[in-house]
DNA sequence: GTTGAGCGTT
């Protein structure tokens, strides 16, 4: 998909993943393409994006064939001004060349980078000191994302339970979840509503939900039947003129 | 229309 033009790479043998960092949410694969492919040769290069709106995700992996060009190409391209930021560079943690890093032989070329690289903002460095890289986490700082996420899993959860009433799997999944869920929560809303709907009396909660779960979205009558309404007055003088026509009248008097 | 410090396949 985020390749330029071929798909899946299955006739790569062994490539050097790059991440690429702080690129804009707009930057794409063609874009980063010619600033790679002129300090090295660019395999591959893939943007990971989100499932839900598709958009970039605010990095890329870029594969390289060889090593050397790799980490020339991270030298050269990390902090590179794209698209008006700065985009970082430095070797993909996870890929087929992973196990080539955990050897130790990209190491010495690895922690170089990093103090080159610092110009971006003081703060990262300062960060990185104190908390490390095991805070880093894969959920953006985008605001509302967990929500979307954890919303996203309700509903599939939802869409389970309601498309099952009870199935093995879904208490296998369900007891997977829990303890993450109980350890943080004693209750959750959603075991309650699901539970407590048959278990304790309806009424009750109903009349305690009533108040916050009847609000007024009733609105105005449609427009569609205000249009027959409308139409239905309109016609009414014409009846009641009729009606009220004298020559109605005048033949009874 | 936005954001941000992040490791991956539609």
């Amino acid at each position: 998909m985020s390749r330029f033009g071929r798909s899946g790479p299955p006739p790569i043998r062994d490539t050097y993943s790059l991440l690429v960092l702080n690129i804009t949410f707009r930057t794409t694969a063609d874009d980063l393409f010619p600033l790679f492919d002129k300090y090295g040769e660019v395999v591959d290069i893939y943007i990971p994006r989100d499932r839900r709106t598709g958009d970039s995700r605010g990095f890329a992996f870029v594969r390289y064939k060889y090593e050397d060009e790799a980490q020339k190409a991270v030298d050269r391209l990390d902090g590179r001004l794209v698209d008006g930021r700065e985009m970082m560079v430095q070797f993909a943690k996870y890929g087929p060349n992973a196990e080539r890093i955990q050897k130790g032989r990209i190491m010495e070329t690895v922690p170089k980078p990093r103090g080159r690289s610092r110009s971006r903002s003081p703060r990262r460095g300062y960060r990185d000191d104190h908390r490390g890289r095991d805070s880093r986490r894969r959920s953006r700082s985008r605001s509302g994302d967990r929500y979307g996420r954890d919303r996203y899993r309700e509903r599939d959860h939802h869409r389970r339970s309601r498309s099952r009433s009870a199935s093995p799997d879904d208490y296998k999944r369900r007891g997977r979840d829990s303890p993450s869920r109980s350890r943080s929560r004693s209750y959750s809303p959603d075991d309650d509503r699901k539970g407590g709907r048959d278990s304790l009396s309806p009424a009750r909660r109903s009349t305690s939900r009533s108040p916050l779960k009847t609000p007024p979205p009733r609105k105005t009558p449609p427009p569609r039947e205000g249009s027959p309404a409308r139409r239905n007055d309109d016609r009414s003088p014409v009846g009641r003129n009729d009606d009220r026509s004298p020559g109605s009248r005048s033949p009874s008097t």
